[in-house]
DNA sequence: GTGAAAGCGCTAACAA
DNA sequence: TTGTTAGCGCTTTCAC
């Protein structure tokens, strides 16, 4: 920085404008001998544009917000890299908010993002429909990067996997492992896709019982696995555990190991993310894998087609995949 | 977005001047009359300074930014968040830039930070003193946070820990649980804090021969702990395995469940940074803790407190601690 | 082929 | 107590 477009002209004896034209490839009209008289300038001086200045004066700014519970959770940083490699190929850079789930926080971050007239928002989140309204209003274009999500929320894009789905295959997975009394520890709350409901369905599929002292909800956690194995425990039998996602796989893991319950031998687990270290886990865990990375690159896309080429925004299936190893 | 400074201003029939001073209370000479009338307008139309605008004229952004190798690695997630906190807390945001470490990456990002006019870089890396030079030339405060850095770079500030330090106790405290030949294996680079030295300090203050056949150095990554694990059995005998991180531990770890090795019975194993899901390896492992999180919120408030109130950059050396496990 | 004018939204310095 | 002027660095329009 520092050095700057009239810095430029003065040197090369040419206005401004010219510069301008001649770094941006904005006017044909331009003699050969002018432009590259200019280009020699241009590095001899070390000119690099103000990307502040011509954002406030193109109304642009190469930007992109990524709103998030937390990075230091797993999945969302490979979400991040997704988001910021496609960012990064158009010339667009991202600015990381975490906002712990939390309400105010993203009122306030969102606020925060548009008066930095970011471009866009990918906005990844995992659990209440909030302040998806706040987010419209801003006028800003957003892309929600989801497991689940309530509602239809017209004008935003989104991202998904079909979470309900997943759940009823992962389910389906184990009862085809010959299990009879499968448990289910998640998180607690309705979404589109709910997972509680995939686990419902294969069971009822197979013609089997959903029993409620096999279920039990909490949080996303290790804590929650940990603990709805031993509540669960206390109450009934079980040949087989479905996981919310994969922190509750290894809670359910660790708890299992210290019962003694070995694993796929008396108790079958199945996970759901994958997370990068689900395979060193021991037994390396059976899960459902999310695309976490294209997720974000995905989002990113669709949100800088629409910014740059004004592509409508859409919705976006992405595939799971049952990534087999020894839980089951 | 979209309201003015100088739509307030008609409104409350003021000049924008007056606006000015009002929303940043930069004037004190404002009549309480004044005032109220145009608090009240600037929540009734939702007004929201222009932060493009306001940088610009201020050459201040309040934006960090923040050059990393690659979130979706294990413990930049944490060190990204204690930035953003701290940033946050002190009106910054922070824009991500993922490198892989590559030169020619890093000088790119720098560029673009530096042109969308980013008041400091935090700058986390794991290996090679590439361009430091260019990100003392672009003139821009930074703060490295530091695993390993080579040599001393004046004007910048620094976050470390002193690993070979760590090191040193990781091995000691194999020494002391009775091992006597202990294996080491890391990445392959020479740094200012050297794992390597550290390890070889503590066996020949215990009266240990080094021996190179049970040194296998590589990358920071499962595959090293796991390949190198197989290549030091192929030669020697161990009882002991000191790891450059707690990735390596994991490669290790499988590679000993493999050959039927029992941890800690037959050989100890000792990890290095504390990720988050060592505790749920199993055995849970023993490690080093580095306070990822930490570091990131005391580079960013050094940085912070610079660019607010010109307080010098300084280094400053983050404790390590031993997290005792069940893999010694 | 090139440049002058105007303005993006804001604020510091100075006037009134 | 308030407003005018000027300018941050850039680009678009339109005149030359």
């Amino acid at each position: 920085m520092g050095v700057t477009l009239r810095d430029v002209a003065k040197k090369a004896g040419v206005s401004a404008v010219t510069v301008s034209k001649v770094v941006n490839g904005t006017d044909q009209h331009i003699s050969e001998e002018t432009r590259l008289r200019i280009q020699k300038i241009v590095k001899e001086l070390g000119y690099v544009p103000n990307a502040v200045a011509k954002g406030l004066k193109e109304k642009r700014t190469n930007m992109l917000g990524f709103l998030l519970p937390d990075i230091s959770n797993s999945f969302f940083p490979e979400v991040a890299r997704g988001i910021e490699d496609m960012a990064k190929v158009h010339g667009f850079g991202v600015v990381m908010c975490n906002t712990d789930d939390s309400a105010e926080q993203e009122t306030e971050r969102i606020r925060f993002l548009s008066s930095r007239m970011v471009d866009g928002i990918v906005f990844a989140r995992a659990l209440k429909n909030s302040n998806m309204r706040q987010l419209l209003s801003s006028g800003l274009p957003v892309v929600v990067v989801d497991r689940d999500i309530e509602t239809e929320h017209t004008g935003m894009g989104q991202i998904f996997v079909d979470t309900q789905r997943g759940i009823y295959e992962s389910t389906s997975l184990l009862i085809g492992a010959g299990c009879k009394k499968i448990a289910f520890i998640s998180a607690e709350y309705a979404a589109r896709f709910d997972r509680y409901q995939g686990y419902c369905d294969a069971l009822q599929q197979a013609g089997l019982p959903v029993e409620p002292k096999r279920v039990y909800k909490d949080h996303y956690d290790v804590k929650t696995g940990y603990e709805g194995l031993y509540r669960i425990l206390a109450n009934t039998e079980i040949d087989g555990v479905v996981c919310g996602n994969d922190m509750i796989a290894v809670g359910v893991l660790n708890a299992l190991k210290e019962k003694g319950i070995s694993v796929p031998g008396q108790v079958k687990v199945i996970g759901f993310d994958d997370v990068y270290f689900s395979r060193y886990l021991s037994p390396p865990l059976t899960t459902v894998y999310q695309p976490a990375y294209q997720m974000g690159s995905a989002a990113a896309e669709m949100l800088i087609d629409h910014i740059l080429y004004q592509k409508p925004l859409y919705k976006k299936n992405l595939d799971f995949e049952l990534r087999i190893r020894n839980t089951v």
